[in-house]
RNA sequence: GGAGGCAUAGCUCAGUUGGUUAGAGCACUUGCUUCACAUGCAAGGGGUCACAGGUUCGAGUCCUGUUGUCUCCACCA
């Protein structure tokens, strides 16, 4: 391998694209199947197909590219689908814009057919953007199996699926109040609905008592314009001051229609006044009250929020005609109150309008008997929720769950495989397109104009992509996949209705872990959002730092299914990291012959540091993996940060430099072995987080394989583990630190260099570290003596030796003996804490060993650092 | 109304089944143009782990309550 130099700074938008290309064209990111070895897999939870990078995804695909280049490099066939979500409203809201935009027409204007070439195209244009940022940031998602929710395929996914549960009594049409909003136009999901507490009105009103002049009943209410739908008036079953009302009949006001007073459990008698106007047609309640007393539904706001009531304020907006309304009211001196109150309003999630309920045909999903399996696999832990508090949102919403609206009155996604006979009213639900009517044979069949909730075809998403209905390779390979990696914040729209579809469908869960993150919030904490205009674009951050520093961002400084914080200086601090990475890595190739053999050297050949890194990095190695199985991805990546900083770069580089530098020696050799063995497993764990930056390097040191990507991971192994060899160099570390300390805190210039005089019971460890001493502790010489006289030196005391340091000229004899105290009183009071602890007999009975053994160790070094302490005076005096 | 999260250094956050003297990054102080890196090196200061009880040999960690804060769910007209 000829020897390689890498650039004098970190430059990632020199290397990143280009090593992307390159994986994409050798095809690393396709799993080449070997029936022998376990696989891992995972769909990717589908962007908008229209919608563009944001701090979300780029979290999301960062934790699921993580998981999977380093199970891919664990050896695992490794499968991740990538693709897209037609959005249905987002999708089709944004066209229409477009079009009012662009043309002043709405979608009406230019008819289905068309509109939806329209939406195609647009699809077509804007597509593929969201897949290319993705790239930017590094995925390595099998693009040659990239999937769209209207692909042919998914279509008839979902068609199949339609079919079966309408066969199978699962789905139904039916009337009911749905969510509707009038600006999109369609009914809505109760999960697409948002509920915002909103200062209003409570307006008592008196509905006159036929027959009974001057009577009346005041009834309160906060939408007084559904007073033209209102077809009772209900009152609590047991409430006394109203029951001689129950029977009766009133005259209800501005429309003169004859409404009964009914009595139903549903009414609270302390609230309000006790008395509710029944709105069969507009609220969800009144409409269960109404099929309780078979009441008529009389529909007087249409579903663009205008009144469609035949007669004064036909036409009006429902907000003008509550105005209105109040008004009259006032003027016949029916208007009892104004009270001021606070409610939940419901609003549109996409467009913020006021929901209005609304009574009418749609189609749903029966859910008790789908849920059942969907409760009992996650709660026997046949799936499981990572962090596992997840599992109680989920059955919770599952548990509790209704029947799933699943029309929309939109044109862009899957229409409904529903059809009507003109003539006979037949419904005909089938795959294939319907001409003909099997019940009458009219030619005049009609399809649904509905479309399917966009919802419905993601829950297929796991099986979908990998070929269902068709029976494929894929689905045996790949299905259960492995693990779904999503925000907590969609686990009821989309998880819960994955895992239900896949156990019906497939007989068997769609994914076994469920790794649920948090939000990604800007520096003050807020959710990021185009309104509030603090997002911050992944796109100029990669284009900035680069995608590797973006990916450390994001991946550390976060517990699993916490909300994160996001701020340009943690991307400057990954860059930072980043930057030290490269620099490290271009002083060891500064210093490589470019022939290095690529085996370590034995154990023999060993210096005591080259153990000392080896058995770190193999800790190292254990504990990633470790943290990496237990889906801890920011523990394990700052384990990496600690060690490639501290640990590789401030220690052994440090440590070694002498060897380096005087490259014939054996030692030399010796040392650049270890130094590529241990930089290159460190690229390796790195590189699931920091893929470009690893590749980059790895592939200018000497290296086997053609890439990082596809090298092995590294696994930890006892012959690695050097436990004396740690210990030792702890020692050496330890008395550095000290002496540095001292230095500066007697402000020893650097430049000045200082005799050691060393007294300890581990002389050989120390003569060892006579190097390190020169090099890193200012000394000019070292001496091992078997004692010191301290005056006029300044003195450091570890457990494992005393050193002095002859600086006559700036001891204090008196401020050197009073530190000496106060270290000596310190080390008392953790011996005698050390000692109560150990003398308590619940302690050293029901402690584990090692933690005993721990205290004993520690009370050791604590005596032996008093007994120091202790000689050092004494010989201050 | 129900459920859940969070509360640890000036700021942002880790702290994995309870077990050394509670950690990191940023910020701060001091000293360094040391030939990989000033996007850096060395050293340092800084915490009553929200509060009150309890369990335990031992609590930042488990339990109960209180306070503050955020989120989700929910038809009180």
């Amino acid at each position: 391998m000829p020897k390689k130099e890498l650039p004098k700074t970190y430059a990632p938008a020199e290397f990143e694209d280009r090593l992307y290309a390159m994986w994409c064209e050798r095809g690393y990111f396709t799993p080449k199947y070997d029936p022998n070895r376990p696989s891992y897999s995972m769909v990717i939870p589908p962007p908008n197909v229209t919608g563009q990078l944001h701090m979300g995804h780029a979290l999301d695909e960062t934790l699921q590219d993580v998981l999977v280049r380093t199970r891919r490099m664990q050896g695992y066939n490794t499968l991740w689908v990538p693709g897209t979500d037609h959005a249905g409203i987002a999708t089709q809201i944004k066209v229409e814009e477009n079009l009012r935009r662009e043309k002043g027409l709405t979608r009406h204007d230019v008819g289905r057919e068309a509109f939806l070439e329209m939406v195609w195209d647009w699809k077509r244009q804007y597509g593929s953007r969201i897949i290319s940022q993705l790239k930017k940031l590094g995925v390595s998602c099998d693009w040659t199996r990239e999937r769209f929710t209207m692909d042919d395929n998914l279509s008839a996914a979902v068609k199949r699926v339609f079919v079966t549960l309408y066969d199978k009594g699962l789905i139904y049409r039916g009337l009911r109040i749905t969510n509707w909003c009038p600006h999109c136009n369609t009914a809505l999901s109760d999960a697409e609905v948002e509920h915002r507490d909103e200062e209003g009105s409570f307006w008592h009103i008196r509905y006159p008592i036929k027959g009974e002049e001057g009577r009346f009943v005041t009834v309160a209410t906060t939408r007084p314009e559904t007073i033209l739908g209102d077809t009772a008036v209900a009152v609590a079953p047991g409430d006394e001051r109203y029951a001689d009302l129950v029977g009766k009949t009133l005259v209800l006001p501005l429309v003169g229609r004859e409404i009964p007073v009914v009595a139903d459990e549903a009414v609270l008698p302390e609230f309000g006044t006790g008395c509710v106007k029944i709105t069969p047609a507009h609220d969800p309640n009144d409409f269960e009250t109404g099929l309780r007393h078979s009441l008529e539904v009389i529909h007087v706001i249409d579903g663009t929020g205008k009144i469609s009531a035949e007669g004064k304020y036909f036409g009006m907006d429902r907000f003008e005609a509550r105005r209105e309304i109040v008004k009259d009211l006032d003027a016949l001196g029916l208007l009892v109150k104004i009270e001021p109150t606070t409610h939940a309003v419901a609003h549109c999630y996409r467009c913020a309008s006021i929901i209005e309920p609304l009574a009418s045909k749609q189609w749903f999903v029966a859910m008790k008997e789908l849920a059942a399996p969907a409760i009992s696999a996650v709660r026997e832990g046949e799936i499981r929720y990572v962090p596992d508090r997840f599992s109680k949102i989920y059955l919770n919403w599952m548990e509790n769950i209704k029947d799933w609206c699943i029309s929309r009155q939109l044109w862009w996604g899957h229409r409904i495989p529903a059809y009507y006979c003109q003539d006979c009213g037949e419904v005909i639900v089938s795959e294939t397109d319907v001409t003909v009517c099997p019940k009458c044979g009219s030619h005049a069949i009609r399809q649904e104009d509905d479309v399917l909730d966009t919802w419905f075809s993601s829950a297929l998403w796991p099986f979908s992509t990998l070929g269902w209905p068709g029976d494929t390779e894929d689905l045996r390979r790949y299905y259960p996949t492995s693990t779904l990696v999503t925000g907590y914040d969609i686990i009821t729209f989309w998880v819960s209705k994955m895992i239900f579809m896949g156990l019906e469908f497939m007989d068997e869960k769609p994914f076994t872990d469920v790794f649920i993150h948090g939000l990604v919030r800007d520096a003050e904490g807020r959710k990021m959002s185009k309104s509030l205009g603090n997002g911050i674009d992944p796109l100029e951050i990669i284009s900035s730092y680069g995608a590797d520093a973006l990916r450390f961002a994001l991946a550390t400084g976060n517990a699993p299914g916490n909300d994160m914080r996001f701020s340009v200086e943690k991307v400057e601090s990954a860059r930072n990291f980043a930057n030290k990475l490269w620099n490290a890595s271009r002083f060891v190739m500064m210093n490589l012959t470019g022939d290095e053999e690529l085996s370590l050297p034995s154990d023999d050949e060993l210096a005591t540091e080259d153990k000392w890194i080896l058995s770190r990095l193999n800790r190292l190695v254990l504990s990633v993996t470790e943290n990496l199985e237990k889906y801890e991805v920011g523990v394990a990546l700052s384990e990496l940060y600690d060690f490639i900083w501290d640990v590789f770069c401030d220690w052994y580089i440090e440590l070694v430099k002498p060897r380096l530098f005087d490259p014939e020696s054996k030692s030399a050799a010796v040392c650049r072995r270890v130094i590529v063995r241990v930089l290159t497993d460190t690229l390796k764990l790195l590189h699931p987080y920091m893929p470009f930056i690893t590749e980059e390097i790895f592939l200018s040191l000497p290296h086997e394989g053609e890439s990082i990507m596809v090298a092995p991971y590294p696994t930890a192994c006892d012959a690695m583990s050097y436990p004396s060899e740690e210990a030792e160099m702890d020692r050496v570390i330890a008395l550095i630190r000290g002496i540095r300390f001292r230095r500066a805190e007697r402000n020893v210039p650097p430049s000045r260099r200082t005799k050691l005089f060393i007294v300890t019971k581990y002389p050989e460890t120390f003569r060892g570290a006579e190097a390190y001493l020169l090099k890193l502790a200012s000394a000019s010489e070292i001496e091992l003596v078997d004692s010191y006289s301290a005056e006029g030196a300044v003195s450091i005391v570890t457990d494992a030796a005393t050193v002095y340091i002859p600086l006559s000229d700036l001891v204090d004899l008196e401020k050197e003996k009073a530190r000496l105290l106060a270290e000596l009183a310190r080390i008392e009071g953790e011996i005698k804490r050390t000692e109560g602890k150990l003398a308590n007999e619940g302690f050293t009975s029901k402690a584990p060993a090692a933690v005993v053994d721990g205290e004993r160790t520690k009370l050791e070094k604590y005596r032996a650092t008093e007994a120091a302490l202790r000689e050092t005076l004494a010989a201050l005096k």
